[in-house]
DNA sequence: TTCCTTTTTGACACCGGTTTCCTTTTTCGT
DNA sequence: ACGAAAAAGGAAACCGGTGTCAAAAAGGAA
């Protein structure tokens, strides 16, 4: 197999526009300008002293006079130059490219990860690419360690639920591709995390259950082998072992985290008799199946039955009832990581625990008092 | 100001594994190998020809021994050769970097438009940058400027809405940069545009709605200034002027796209006596809207009322009852649009205009014989 | 076999930056 | 004012590919 061969795309763009020889003069210096970006050399000649002077004054170096530094920087300003980063990438043996690895769990989650990452690096000349990635395919990490050998990474962020696969956290170390995971728990060292409290925060969703009266709470988990589904569960797990509630085993549902596992679990647990009053899904998704689900068998939300899901995606807040939710601090989070990547030494970047919260809305109750 | 100069990010990399000296040169050899990547003048070296030789194999040239090329692609294959897209992208004098220009109208379409590109572009050494922009932002268009001038892409890939704004485009054009803009009617050149018919599938919309019995339609407009909102509008009208429906002015909402636009436009609209007993909403997110309202009210749907939304967002399918709603096909759009910028002569980018069609799902049905 | 094409291959410069190493200039202590 | 140290600037090589153009090899006709 050819290591990444050029389908030769058809050529097109600058080369293009030639420009007929009989033009006057000056419309040929005109088009020469806005044909040709300047270089550090043009600069340089511009400015009178050396290649090395100017790169010198782009990469800050101390060691340059005011008056130096000030006349290159006002040649640079008038010629409009910028730097070329494939000639600096090259020259620096790195790029500067960050990768985001994600496996779409949730649309708004990709997305607003990535404006975090803007964030951080918007002022900077790095940039993000995407890749999204299918978690089912047999030759996953192929697939990536050809993305990386062949775009050279300065560092890839990776989003649950594949953060969570740690060949593909080795896979970049082997090849030498900065990494930050994000996750539900601390997966790895501290430089190579950002990480919710899912467990906690689920507690206190419980928490919040039991303080609203409810005592018969179901739990629909997410699927096995999921980080974020067994740090959840656990979290519920503990919060009732806590409070001293009992969970029958047919008050936890199980999911995949699709809407229609949340309908469907959701239906057997409210079939059964002595149903539960309130139940808490893994995601919003599930909770969203489940509103359908009670919904269908006419049990009232919130009067009837409470629901609290994951993730305060948007169609939490957009169903019938606003349901009440648990959010990760995305965008932060996104910020967090690309900075541990392109800055370490960045206060910011030091954050490595991202305290997820409960957004409360109008899916929760007290139980009705006549079945609690 | 200064352009882009470099936020020294802390060095971090392959520099770093430094290695004792004491260690055996036999591991030395194995870290040097895993260490640094094999170049081109390797792969010409350990098969004994000149660089350009490798280089003619590299790009598929024809004019190559066939011994020739099978003894370099075992050598090649040998020493786990992969061409450094910097050093290539200096060369050629251009990249192999697409970016995506969006401004977030919603975070599904995004992904999938992104997932479309992968499809074109996995097989080929393009990447894709992304870059949220903010449309009100006063320096968008600098912004974008500085981010093509740093950055220098191939080409990019523009969503709607900001894809509407020809300033941009022109932008583009200036830069030299090729782009290919997404939108809801032909917006530019057949090369530049993957286009939806809006206007057209709205008009089908409207017939079903009318086909199911409904004589008093509400629409639900999004903001003016958006093209795709004027033009779902304008084939609203065009069918209802085609079944020789009115549209009183009180049967016209005038919404932001944002949900909770959808909830007090459809409440005005509901609230007044001979109200529509079918709506239409530009978006939705806005249909989300309307459908609380109507909740509120205890206006059933679809027993009371029909909703047709746009966008077959997830939101649409996850929200009691199913929305009926129009959906592009995004991820072929997004395919669609890379192919036209990096294999323009592909026969599947010719393709400008990609049908949207309408998803039947539970929100319409004939009137209530009572009200109609 | 020899000569002339045609096909393959290689030497070398170049893309636009950075690094190394060295020279020139400036600064400063005495 | 002088010499030494420090600061500033420059020449040339290099990063890893590609383009140009000429040389070498191969093939075919005489």
């Amino acid at each position: 197999m050819m290591p990444g061969g050029l389908i030769a795309p058809g050529f097109r763009g600058k080369a293009d526009c030639r420009m007929p020889a009989f033009l006057p003069a000056v419309l040929g210096i005109v088009m020469a300008k806005s044909t040709k970006t300047p270089t550090i050399n043009d600069v340089a000649r511009a400015a009178g002293v050396s290649k090395k002077t100017v790169s010198r004054v782009i990469n800050r170096s101390a060691l340059i006079k005011k008056d130096t530094r000030e006349k290159i920087e006002a040649v640079i300003a008038d010629l409009g130059y910028v730097p070329n980063p494939q000639a600096r990438a090259l020259a620096l043996r790195r790029n500067f490219l960050l990768g985001l690895l994600h496996d779409n769990p949730n649309a708004q989650t990709v997305l607003n990860f990535q404006e975090g990452v803007l964030d951080a690096i918007k002022a900077t000349e790095f940039a993000l690419v995407v890749r999204p990635v299918d978690r089912h395919s047999p030759h996953m990490l192929e697939d990536i360690r050809h993305f990386l050998e062949q775009q050279r990474l300065y560092g890839v962020l990776i989003l649950p639920p594949i953060s969570e696969n740690d060949d593909l956290a080795a896979l970049c170390r082997e090849m030498g591709c900065g990494y930050v995971r994000m996750g539900s728990a601390m997966l790895d060292d501290e430089e190579h995390v950002v990480a919710s409290n899912d467990r906690e925060v689920v507690e206190n969703a419980v928490d919040y259950l039991v303080g609203s009266g409810h005592r018969r709470i179901g739990i629909i988990k997410g699927p096995d082998g999921f980080r974020s589904a067994f740090e959840r569960a656990e979290g519920f797990m503990a919060a009732m072992k806590k409070h001293g509630l009992s969970i029958p085993p047919e008050a936890i549902g199980q999911g995949t985290y699709r809407f229609d596992s949340g309908l469907t679990a959701a239906g057997r647990l409210l079939d059964r008799p002595g149903r539960p009053t309130a139940i808490f899904c893994s995601n919003d998704e599930m909770a969203a199946g489940a509103l359908h689900a009670a919904r269908q068998r006419g049990i009232e939300v919130p009067g009837d039955l409470s629901i609290i899901g994951f993730d305060d995606s948007p169609i939490a807040a957009h169903i019938w009832p606003p349901m009440t939710t648990v959010g990760w601090p995305i965008r932060e989070m996104g910020k967090a990581a690309a900075l541990k990547l392109v800055a370490p030494a960045d206060e910011a970047a030091q954050d490595s625990r991202f305290p997820a919260r409960l957004v409360k809305r109008l899916s929760v109750a007290p139980p009705s008092s006549g079945r609690s």
